[in-house]
DNA sequence: GCTTGACCTTGACGCTACGTCAGGGTTGGA
DNA sequence: TCCAACCCTGACGTAGCGTCAAGGTCAAGC
């Protein structure tokens, strides 16, 4: 008559794994001798090593019972399933593995060569980093709302660089993250805002849902508020008036 | 300012998982509005994005955190770590798959194939299903506890199937397990399998240790309980005399 | 004003296969 | 008699949520 220990150790196993499959009844409980320890055969040493067998192979616990039971034709289908059920978490840690590859660094986080290129050269032009933060932000937005205008987007943002007066303003939008929204520098700008949008009106190709962009900014800076409040305001006046 | 329906909406998960990562306190809890609803800002729908982007690529959620605020190099180096892991367990997968090809029936559950056509042999000579399976618990025993003996005895249980006193005695000890221990036919039994020992005593490779054996038998059969005590009382006093 | 359906809240169990204490009794050899 | 090594039950932890349960809230239609 065998122990738990010593049948734990010809399966290969440990004690706790032999109780756990009592618990779970994949393995009877055996007699108890006087003080009640479970006292176990030999037959219970070959049950635990078939189970075992069957569980080395990955086949889950709950469908090892029914294998060893299983009629040839049964256990080839279970087989089949199982070994199916493998490939494809087998599949899924590959994709995930193509995906991590990808996570080159962490501000680029599978966001576009381009977006990054980009976010590059706000830093070369002087940019802060709260404000490459900020545009890194939106294009992470954008890519899980509207991936679609995604390519377009990209296009607009490079070529503007080319453009003097357009990063000039750009600059002037990080400096003026921190203003007070009544300073007196906040009106020039809404002014020159106003007329570079007025000047661009033909490719003002509004992303489907505003709101979520809009907000991210907003929450960084008050004077922002005001600034989009002002340009939403005249943009519509001027919408009326034509 | 967002539900939790809708940043979950615009992250792509559910909100049980948006709960979730409050409670592991990978995504910060949002303020709440006067019904005690939780109210997210635009800020949160971005940071919940990028958890998700690690972490559909199997990056551990324990990791996440650490991960995004990380530097370059950290970050290099966490992504390198984690591959590797996601490497070990398609490894560990894939041996599993090839395990799983092996369980080609039930009954093989890897035993080797000159087992398995012992058994079937034993099938054809006219072998109970009983004495089959007890024979096939045997060889599982032996497999995980003397697995260096195995070739030998396989070979040696093959030959034995070409000696017509062997066979005949197999089968004898098949129809025997039934018998009351006192039944005369149990004597001359053992008379006969003592002469066969006397007779075969070269190549008596006893294993290892044999009480498991021994007792996966006796378990199945009162009667071979007195056979095997019988037969090794007389084996000692040949011993003994010698 | 009332109903109804969709949405929100906290709390807690379930899943997989055990690992790992905690707290306490049993055995066997020195 | 002592001590190490073993046995017992009970219960929490793991990873990442899914899925009730039981109840409050909101917005729209009647």
């Amino acid at each position: 008559m065998l122990t738990i220990g010593q049948l734990a150790a010809t399966a290969g196993v440990t004690v706790r794994t032999v109780r756990h499959y009592h618990h779970v009844g994949l393995l009877p409980e055996p007699e108890r001798d006087a003080s009640g320890y479970r006292r176990y055969n030999a037959q219970a040493a070959v049950d635990l090593i078939r189970i075992r067998t069957l569980a080395d192979a990955g086949v889950p616990l709950a469908r090892i019972d029914a294998l060893l039971h299983a009629q040839p034709a049964e256990f080839a289908a279970a087989v089949t399933d199982i070994d199916a059920a493998l490939q494809r978490k087998i599949d899924q840690l590959t994709e995930h593995r193509r995906r991590i590859a990808d996570l080159a660094s962490g501000e680029a986080l599978v966001l576009p060569h381009e977006v990054v290129a980009n976010l590059n050269r706000m830093r070369d032009l002087g940019a802060s980093e709260r404000m490459v933060r900020l545009e890194r932000d939106v294009w992470i937005l954008m890519q899980a709302l509207d991936p679609d205008s995604m390519p377009q987007a990209i296009r607009d943002k490079t070529a503007s660089f080319d453009d003097p007066e357009t990063t000039r303003l750009f600059l002037a939008i990080d400096q003026s993250l921190d203003w007070d929204p009544h300073d007196p520098r906040v009106d020039r700008l809404i002014d020159d805002l106003d007329a570079w949008e007025i000047a661009h009106e033909r490719d003002s190709s509004q992303p489907e849902n505003p709101t979520l962009f809009f907000s991210l900014i907003v929450e960084e800076s008050p004077a922002w508020q005001r600034i989009l409040d002002v340009l939403a305001h005249r943009a519509k006046q001027r919408r009326t008036a034509v």
